[in-house]
RNA sequence: GCCCAGGUAGCUCAGUCGGUAGAGCACGUGACUGAAAAUCACGGUGUCGGUGGUUCGAUUCCGCCCCUGGGCA
């Protein structure tokens, strides 16, 4: 059976890591990682990174390919998984791309608007006035500057203000510019498999998860990467979990604040994931409750799917 | 056993001089074009411990009961 490129998505905990193993190993395929997490090396315990055996296995593209200090971004991400589903393509094996980072998923299949990048200096720059004078501030600027863009966006939203004005100052053009002159344009095509839990199974997953990893040594990791001089402020301690067990280190915070934070926050980062996916093209959602007979149902599927 | 204090949302608590109640967090819903495990928006979810009484009307006042905490024995 020939197979287009295949994609299994679904929230955080929900067993997508286990399915697209088995799927790999039907199919002679392999394997795209698009979860922007387990792209940095060294982040390991708390980002579920499969383990050697896995890896040895079946082959694992897009993992460990940046320091943590290193920023990676959707456009980042979706020109090297092109890449990687051309080469796998090539070698007549089945590209199977796994992850939950939504918006990287949606970079890969459905394009981005093609955007020169924009010099670290001027990010750094719109980031210390976003710092020093509020988001308000140059929600206000940009009302004048770009105001299509502005009106689109909440004078809090920092993350997207900023970029609106970082394009602005790089490229002196506006992003709605930008994207009409290029609009995005799907540039793959697969088939998508969606992984559901009901909420309440996912959040218990989630604990356990959680616990397990810290006693798997999530903390002597975290310790371990800034010993060895990481910056705390560094992308990959943006991650859930990291984030607050720097903070418990730094003395910020107790071990159990830290660790229920980070649940929490898992839980929220879960149902954002089931609202973007819900909007997604899914072909179809399995409930993976059971795993048992799980990889056989989606291969099913996937057969009638194809071949009828 | 007696004396205090308290029992209101999932939690911590505010409040109603009698007209069925509101904050924070939790939680729920949504948005999303290069930081996305990010960033942001919206929403109060309730037998006001139980039961009688007074009252047009009780979560609020009164009686009794139950529960929790503290004190005295």
């Amino acid at each position: 059976m020939t197979l287009p490129c295949l994609a299994v998505v679904g929230a955080t905990c929900t067993g997508k890591s286990s399915l697209a193993m088995a799927l790999a190993q039907a199919l002679d395929g392999e394997l795209i990682n698009a979860d922007a997490l387990q792209a940095y090396r060294r982040f390991e315990i708390g980002t579920a990174k499969p383990g050697r055996e896995d890896r040895e296995l079946v082959a694992h593209h897009l993992i460990d390919i940046l320091d943590p200090e290193e920023a990676y971004s959707a456009g980042a991400f979706a020109r090297r998984a092109t890449q990687a589903v051309g080469d796998v393509t090539s070698r007549r094996r089945t590209p199977i791309v796994v992850g939950g980072s939504g918006l990287y998923l949606r970079a890969l299949f459905a394009g981005l608007s093609s955007i020169p990048p924009v010099p670290d200096a001027v990010r750094e720059s719109v980031r210390r006035r976003l710092e020093a004078e509020g988001p308000e501030r140059l929600h206000r600027d940009l009302r004048e500057r770009d105001p299509r863009t502005a009106e689109t966006l909440h004078h809090n939203d920092r993350q997207r203000i900023a970029r609106a004005y970082e394009v602005l100052e790089a490229t002196g053009r506006t992003l709605t510019s930008w994207r009409e002159d290029s609009p995005s344009t799907p540039s793959l095509d697969g088939r998508w498999i969606g992984l559901t839990l009901p909420r309440n199974v996912l959040y218990d997953r989630i604990d356990l998860r959680a616990r397990r990893m810290l006693e798997l040594g999530w903390l002597e990791e975290v310790k371990g990467l800034l010993d060895s001089g990481v910056s705390p402020s560094a992308p990959a301690f943006q991650a859930i979990g990291y984030r607050q067990l720097v903070a418990h280190v730094q003395g910020r915070q107790s071990l159990d604040a830290a660790m229920d934070d980070t649940i929490r926050e898992t839980r929220r980062y879960a149902k954002r994931q089931e609202t973007w996916f819900r909007k997604e093209k899914v072909d179809a959602w399995f409930p993976s409750s059971v795993p048992h007979g799980l990889a056989t149902d989606v291969l099913t599927f996937l057969r009638t799917e194809i071949e009828g």
